[in-house]
DNA sequence: CGATACCAAGCAAGCGCTTGGTTTGTAAAC
DNA sequence: GTTTACAAACCAAGCGCTTGCTTGGTATCG
C-alpha cells in the first residue's frame, strides 16, 4: 500500500476528510494557519477569508473554532498512524524497522501533512481537555509500534537506554526538526534520517 | 562559581531582575501563566491579579503586554548563557563536557527556570519580528558551547553524525522533556543525562 | 419541495491599553 | 523634626476595537 492508496481508503471508511471537499479544504487552510500564526491569533474571518466564505459561514460546517482544531488534529493522527503501521511492516530486521519509523515519522513533520503536525506539537494546550483525552488515546495507538521496535532493540543489545525514554527523546528531536529543517537545504529527509540514526551510534556500516 | 552567585552577579550587572522586586515577581508569575495558558490565552487583568494589582497599573512597569513576555525571554536566556558556560568549564573531558552541558540544559528545562524556557520555546511565534531577532542574538552566543564541544567529539572519531544536526537534535529532544519529564516519577535528572548519554552510545562504560 | 450551503448584519463579551487622579516612599528645606 | 516637594506605584473607570458566534434570510440543486 503506498501513501495515496492508503489515504484514500481513509476517506472511504470516512476517518479523514476528502482534501477535494469544502470540509478538507477548509482543514487544509486551518493546518497552515494555526501553524503560521497559532491557533488563538488565527481568527475564524481569518478562516473563512481562506476558504472564500463568510466568518459565520463556517459555524454551518463546525460547531465551534475548537472543532476546526480537534478536527485537524484528529485526522491527522489517524493518517499517520496508518502511515506509519504501512511502513513498518515493511521492513524487515529490528534496526531497519526503527529506521523506516524514523523516516516516517519526518515525513510526516516535513512533508504534505507538515502543517497539521506542527499544529499538533504546538497547539496542544489550545484543545479542550476532553479533546486532549480524545486524541491521546488515538495517540497510544502508535506510541506501542514505536516501543515495540525499541524494546526488541534492546534486547538485540544495540541500544543501552530505556525504551521508552528513547521514544520521548526521539519525540521532540523529530518534531523539533519542523522548526528548523528545509527540504531545499541540501539535506534530504533519507540524509536527515541517516544523521538520527548515526547519532544513536546504529550507523550501517557499525552493524 | 555556583548557581546563586551566578545570578546575585547578573543582578547586580542589572542583566536580570531581582525575584524579590515588583519587577521581578510579576516576570516569575507571567512565566508560569504562559507556560500554564500559553502567552495569548493569559490576559492583561490575569497577570495583574498574579501579582495583586489592577490590570492598569501593569503598564507602569511594562509599555506593553509583549513586553513581558520579551523580559521573560531574554533574562532567562543571559541566566542560562551563564550557567551553562560555569558548568562547562567546570568539566576537563570533551565528553565531560557535553555530559555537562546536557545535563545543565535539563536542569534549566526542568528546574527553577523551567517554567520560563517552556515559555522560550512554546511562546516563540508570539514574539514581535523585532524581538525575535534579538533574542536569536543572544541564543547565538550559548548555541555555540555546543557546536564546540560536539565538533571536538566528532574530530574524536566518538561521534558519527554531523555536530549542527546533532545540536537540532538534541535541543529538540531536551527541549520536550518539559512535556513528559517530571522529578517525582522515579528518575532524577541526573538518570535522564545519563539515558541521553547512552542513546548517543557514548554511555560510560563503552568509552 | 426540502435539504444543503451560504450571505449580510450584528450582538455580547472580552481584549489591550489609556486616562485622571490618589496613595506611598524618600529626601531635601526649613 | 516637622514641612515641603516630587516621583514612583498604584487604583477606578472605561474607551475603542476585535473576538467567537447567532440570526434570519436567500441561492442552489437533486
Amino acid at each position: 500500500m503506498n501513501q495515496d492508496s492508503i489515504l484514500r481508503s481513509l476517506i472511504a471508511e470516512n476517518l479523514v476528510s476528502d482534501p477535494a471537499s469544502a470540509r478538507g479544504r477548509l482543514l487544509h487552510e486551518a493546518a497552515r494557519l494555526f501553524r503560521d500564526k497559532g491557533y488563538e491569533r488565527t481568527t475564524v474571518r481569518d478562516l473563512a477569508a481562506a476558504v472564500g466564505i463568510q466568518s459565520g459561514s463556517l459555524f454551518h460546517h463546525f460547531r465551534t473554532k475548537e472543532d476546526i482544531l480537534k478536527a485537524v488534529m484528529v485526522e491527522t493522527i489517524r493518517l499517520n498512524t496508518a502511515l506509519m503501521q504501512a511502513a513498518m511492516e515493511a521492513a524487515t530486521t529490528h534496526r531497519d524497522k526503527l529506521q523506516a519509523l524514523i523516516r516516517a515519522e519526518l515525513e510526516s513533520i516535513n512533508g504534505q501533512t507538515g502543517e497539521a503536525m506542527a499544529v499538533l506539537v504546538f497547539e496542544w494546550r489550545s484543545l479542550s481537555e476532553a479533546s486532549q483525552a480524545y486524541v491521546l488515546e488515538l495517540r497510544d495507538i502508535y506510541e506501542q509500534l514505536w516501543l515495540d521496535v525499541l524494546d526488541a532493540l534492546r534486547k538485540d543489545g544495540v541500544l543501552a537506554a530505556e525504551p521508552f525514554v528513547v521514544r520521548r527523546l526521539l519525540t521532540g528531536a523529530l518534531s523539533w526538526t519542523v522548526t528548523w529543517y528545509r527540504p531545499d537545504g541540501g539535506l534530504t529527509l533519507d540524509d536527515l534520517t541517516e544523521q538520527v540514526v548515526a547519532m544513536m551510534g546504529l550507523a550501517r556500516a557499525e552493524n
